[in-house]
RNA sequence: CGGGGCGUGGCGCAGUCUGGCUAGCGCGUCUGGUUUGGGACCAGAAGGUCGCAGGUUCGAAUCCUGUCGCCCCGACCA
C-alpha cells in the first residue's frame, strides 16, 4: 500500500480531552476518530489491526472446536422479558420502537446474545447426541453506558467475540470451559498482551464459576489482587482475604465506653475529621436487607463491605442496602449513626474478621448526632458471626499462601463463565438425555472485547514516540521509508521491494509522500510499524537498505540483493513467535 | 445522576473577567522557489454563522437566559 493512496491522518498534537496513552495514541496515529461520546470510526489503520485480532480469535476458536455463526443486533424485546433482563440491564439496554404498518414493534439492540442463541438452541438442539457444541460470533454489541470513557476502552457500541457452549452435563461444561480458557490464553499470547487470568464473580449474569482475563495497566478500570509468590489472582469483588491474627492485642487497655455528641457528622470522613482520628479507628455499621430480613454488617472504617461475601455468609439470594426508612426504624436514628451496641437483640449482626481485634473503637450510638467511643468487641457487643465480609485491599494476606497480595489496576479483555441453566430454563431449552429424561441444557459463555485487545495493547506497549505494535497485530508489518521521493533510483528500488514483499505475503506500507525524511521517521514511529526499511540514496550507493525494528535503537544495513527474502523470513518468524517484541518488553 | 472543566478554520490554543478597528497565533492544507537522513526556510493563498437559540446594547466571541455537545472525578456497571 502506498501511503498517499490510503488515509492515515496523523497528528502532532493530541486532541483536547484525550488523556490516557491508548486514547491519545490511537487518535494521533490515525487509528480511530470520535463520532460522539462512546462511538468511534475505525480508520483504515485501526481497522487493519482490529481485523488482525479478529483473525487470531477466529483461528483459535476454530482450533478449539467452536463453530462460527452470526446473530443480528436487533431482536424482539419480549425475548428479553422472558429472562428478566430488560429489568436487569435497565437503562444500559438500548430499546427502540419501530413503526411497522401502523403497529409498534419493540426492539432491543443486543448488549450480549444469550437470549438469542438460547432461543435458537431451544429449537434446534433436543438430544444429548447433539452436544457438546460451542457456537461463537464476532459482532457489535450495544450498551448505553452511564459514562463512556477512556477512548475505545468503554464505548456504547463495541465489537465482541461471544461464544456459548451447550452441554448435557456439568462435567462436559467443565471440558468446554477449559477448552475456551486455554484458547483465550493462546489468543492473548499471540496478541503479545501481558494478560493475567483472575478468579471473578459471575455478576448479574449468574452462574457459579468464572475467570476474567486482565491486562495489568495503570489506567485500567478494574482492580485485581495478585500474589506474586503463589500466583493467586482474583478481582477485587471475588478475592478472599487470607487468614491473619484476629485476636485483640492484650497490651492495650480497654477504656470505658463513652457516648459523645457528634453534630452533623454522619459519614466515616466526617466523623474521623470531627474526632481527629483515622478511619480505621471506626467501625462502619451497614444495614442491609437480606431476603427481606434486615441485618447489620460491621467492617472497619477504611474497608469496603463486599456484597457477594455478605450474601454468601447469610446464604441469601437477594441483598440490598436498607432504605433510610428501614435504617431509622431498625436503629432508631437517621442514616449515619448506626452502631453494633445493643443491635443484636433486634437484628442479626455480622462482623468482618478485622473488627474482632479492634480496641477502643468508634461507632454510631443508634441515636441522632451521637457516637460511642472506646467500643470494644466482646465487652460491648458480640456479633452473631465473624466472617470475611470486605473487599480485599493491597497488602492483605493471600488466601492460598499468606504472602502479601498486591492490588493492580487492569483492563478486562475477556471473561469466561459457567452459566448453568439460567437461560435455558427461562427459555425452555431442554434436551432428552441417554436415560430418556428431559433436562435443561447446561450453558457456558465466553466473551472477548475485541476493541480492548487493540486499546490494551497500545496502553501497554508504547514509548515517547508512539505505538509499538507486535507483528501479530500491526496494521502493516513493514514500512518502507523512502527518503527522497524525487530520486528515481530510490523510487525504483522502493517499488521493487514493495512488490517483492507483497508477493511474499508481507503487509507493506510504502511512505511515498513528498516530504522530508524526518517527518516520515516520526510518523513511522508514531504508527508503530514493527519493521522499518529506509531506502535512501546514501545507502543505495553502497547497495544497502537500512533496517530497524521499532523497539530497538540502532539500525542495521542489509544488501539490496536478497533483501526481500530476508525481510519476509524475519517477518514470518516474528509473526508467529513475537519473540523479538517480547525481548524488548523485558528490557523495559 | 452529583461535582468540576470546556466549546473560537482540519488539529492545538489566545482573545471573554473590563463589550468597540478588518477575530488573532502555532501546526496542517494549496501555489511558487530554495532545500532534503529525525517534525526545513522564504514569499503568497485558501479556509471561521466564535456550538446553537433568544435577549440586553448604537455595537456581543465577550454580558444575561435557555439549550445542545464534549471531557474529567464520583456514583453505577458485562
Amino acid at each position: 500500500m502506498l501511503w498517499t493512496r490510503t488515509l492515515i491522518p496523523t497528528m502532532k498534537e493530541s486532541p483536547e480531552g484525550a488523556e490516557i496513552p491508548s486514547h491519545v495514541l490511537m487518535l494521533r496515529a490515525g487509528l480511530v476518530n470520535q463520532v460522539m461520546a462512546g462511538a468511534y470510526t475505525y480508520l483504515p489503520l485501526g481497522l487493519r489491526s482490529l481485523k488482525k485480532a479478529e483473525r487470531i480469535v477466529r483461528e483459535e476458536m476454530d482450533a478449539a472446536g467452536a463453530v462460527e455463526l452470526s446473530m443480528p443486533s436487533m431482536s424482539s424485546r419480549s425475548l428479553w422479558e422472558q429472562t428478566g433482563r430488560v429489568a436487569a440491564f435497565g437503562d444500559v439496554l438500548i430499546q427502540l420502537t419501530l413503526n411497522r404498518a401502523g403497529r409498534k414493534v419493540n426492539v432491543v439492540l443486543g448488549p450480549t446474545h444469550e437470549e438469542i442463541i438460547t432461543d435458537l438452541v431451544s429449537r434446534q438442539i433436543n438430544s444429548y447426541r447433539q452436544m457438546p457444541i460451542t457456537l461463537y460470533q464476532i459482532g457489535p454489541k450495544f450498551r448505553n453506558e452511564e459514562r463512556p470513557r477512556f477512548g475505545v476502552l468503554r464505548t456504547s457500541e463495541f465489537l465482541m467475540k461471544d461464544a456459548y457452549s451447550f452441554n448435557a452435563s456439568v462435567e462436559s461444561l467443565g471440558e468446554s470451559y477449559d477448552a475456551m480458557y486455554k484458547a483465550y490464553c493462546k489468543i492473548f499470547t499471540r496478541c503479545c498482551l501481558p494478560f493475567l487470568p483472575v478468579e471473578a464473580e459471575s455478576g448479574p449474569i449468574g452462574g457459579d464459576a468464572s475467570h476474567e482475563f486482565m491486562i495489568p495497566a495503570e489506567n485500567g478500570e478494574d482492580s485485581v489482587l495478585h500474589c506474586a509468590a503463589c500466583g493467586y489472582a482474583a478481582n477485587q469483588e471475588k478475592a478472599d482475604v487470607g487468614s491473619r491474627d484476629c485476636t485483640p492485642p492484650t497490651d492495650v487497655a480497654q477504656k470505658p465506653l463513652t457516648k459523645i455528641p457528634t453534630p452533623g457528622a454522619h459519614t466515616i470522613e466526617q466523623v474521623s475529621a470531627f474526632l481527629k482520628c483515622k478511619p480505621q479507628k471506626l467501625i462502619k455499621t451497614l444495614i442491609y436487607v437480606a431476603d427481606g430480613q434486615p441485618i447489620a454488617v460491621l467492617v472497619r472504617g477504611d474497608h469496603d463491605a463486599n456484597e457477594g461475601k455478605i450474601r454468601r455468609a447469610r446464604k441469601a439470594s437477594k441483598l440490598e442496602l436498607a432504605s433510610p426508612e428501614i435504617i431509622e426504624k431498625v436503629t432508631g436514628a437517621p442514616v449515619g449513626f448506626a452502631g453494633p451496641v445493643g443491635m443484636k437483640e433486634k437484628i442479626p449482626v455480622l462482623a468482618d474478621r478485622d473488627v474482632e481485634r479492634m480496641v477502643n473503637a468508634i461507632t454510631g450510638a443508634n441515636e441522632n448526632e451521637a457516637h460511642l467511643v472506646n467500643v470494644n468487641p466482646s465487652r460491648d457487643f458480640t456479633p452473631d458471626v465473624y466472617a470475611d465480609l470486605r473487599n480485599a485491599v493491597d497488602g492483605d494476606p493471600c488466601p492460598r499462601c499468606s504472602e502479601r497480595l498486591a492490588l493492580r489496576h487492569s483492563i478486562e479483555v475477556g471473561h469466561v463463565f459457567k452459566l448453568g441453566t439460567k437461560y435455558t430454563e427461562a427459555l425452555n431449552a431442554k434436551f432428552l438425555d441417554a436415560d430418556e429424561q428431559l433436562r435443561p441444557i447446561i450453558m457456558g459463555c465466553y466473551g472477548i472485547g475485541m476493541n480492548r485487545i487493540i486499546a490494551g495493547l497500545v496502553e501497554t506497549s508504547h514509548d515517547a514516540d508512539g505505538i509499538i505494535w507486535p507483528m501479530s497485530l500491526a496494521p502493516y508489518e513493514v514500512v518502507l521509508t523512502l527518503v527522497k521521493v524525487p530520486d528515481e533510483a530510490s523510487m525504483k528500488a522502493a517499488m521493487e521491494l514493495h512488490e517483492q514483499l507483497t508477493a511474499a505475503g508481507v503487509e507493506v506500507l510504502l511512505d511515498d509522500r513528498e516530504c522530508r525524511a524526518g517527518v516520515k521517521f516520526k510518523d513511522a514511529d508514531l504508527i508503530g510499524i514493527p519493521l522499518r526499511v529506509v531506502i535512501g540514496d546514501r545507502g543505495l550507493k553502497e547497495g544497502k537498505f537500512e533496517l530497524k525494528w521499532r523497539w530497538t535503537k540502532d539500525a542495521e544495513k542489509i544488501d539490496v540483493a536478497g533483501a526481500a527474502e530476508k525481510i519476509a523470513d524475519w517477518v514470518r518468524a516474528e509473526r508467529q513467535s513475537g519473540e523479538r517484541f517480547r525481548s524488548r518488553q523485558t528490557e523495559g
